[in-house]
DNA sequence: ATTTAACTAGTAATTATTGCTAATAGAAAC
DNA sequence: GTTTCTATTAGCAATAATTACTAGTTAAAT
């Protein structure tokens, strides 16, 4: 009946998870892999990829799309807004407050039921600008 | 001095650009692919991406990113906002207007510049609640 | 300590997208 | 209409992020 693997908590996944706990830049998988690798020399990106995935699964953890070439991944599993800057590439976190009624307002308005949303700024950064 | 090239109107990029305006499904590059063949049936992949990519950088369409597996493209290049099924996984427009003021609450509560922004919702469409 | 299946390292495979090149064809100038 | 120029194309090769596979390993429950 209640088939779902159980997911243990390897050594791998563990420093998988803590490094991107512990930074506020909204790495690719290939950043979470080299910085890791100073710890488990022989971790395999594979590794990483399954345990991101896994991670994202279980809401320890979120993936941010931009672009179809690459994935970056947030430590911060609850909905906030995120600003991308147009020269720098950077991708920074927004402070304000996520606004839980533009969901409601699409289900008041519409015939679809948002459980939750994603907003994305582009610009420029406080350096670039 | 003015060096952009050009930009010239193949029955190619005709044809992409008709096909893309007169659908709402917000397809892949492989759909319109498929389509524009019934038309030009020897017409190239590389084509495709090629006019797309020309197509969104003259903002005649939008490019949409869902998942780093592949692009969605939008024959509609105003800002407006979308619905995400997360069962059929089709993608819909709104007929909420565009919150323009998102982009001035960023620029008077925080030192980013926001030019634009992107606002997707996920959750159920009507068929399948 | 034993057991079991989730997990890993290493590597191969997949696939969306881009790069390359000789030939073609818009469209501007004549 | 003809010439000229160069953006564009078809066909195919290359790239690169991600996933799949497999034999061996290990977390963790009993
Ligand atoms: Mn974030
Ligand atoms: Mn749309
Ligand atoms: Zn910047
Ligand atoms: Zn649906």
């Amino acid at each position: 009946m209640n088939n779902k693997p159980k997911t243990r908590m390897t050594k791998q996944r563990k420093a998988i998870l803590r490094v991107l706990k512990n930074t506020t830049i909204h790495p690719t998988a290939d950043w979470i892999y080299e910085q890791v690798k100073k710890e488990i020399p022989n971790i395999s990106l594979g590794t990483i990829y399954r345990n991101l995935n896994v991670l994202a699964k279980n809401k320890d953890i979120m993936v941010l799309d931009y672009g179809s070439t690459y994935s970056r991944y947030d430590g911060n599993p609850e909905n906030h807004y995120h600003f991308h800057c147009k020269k720098c590439e950077q991708v920074f976190d927004l402070e304000l407050p996520c606004f839980h009624d533009l969901n409601e307002k699409v289900n008041e308005d519409t015939n679809f039921k948002a459980e939750n949303h994603r907003l994305e700024f582009y610009g420029f950064c406080p350096d670039c600008r």
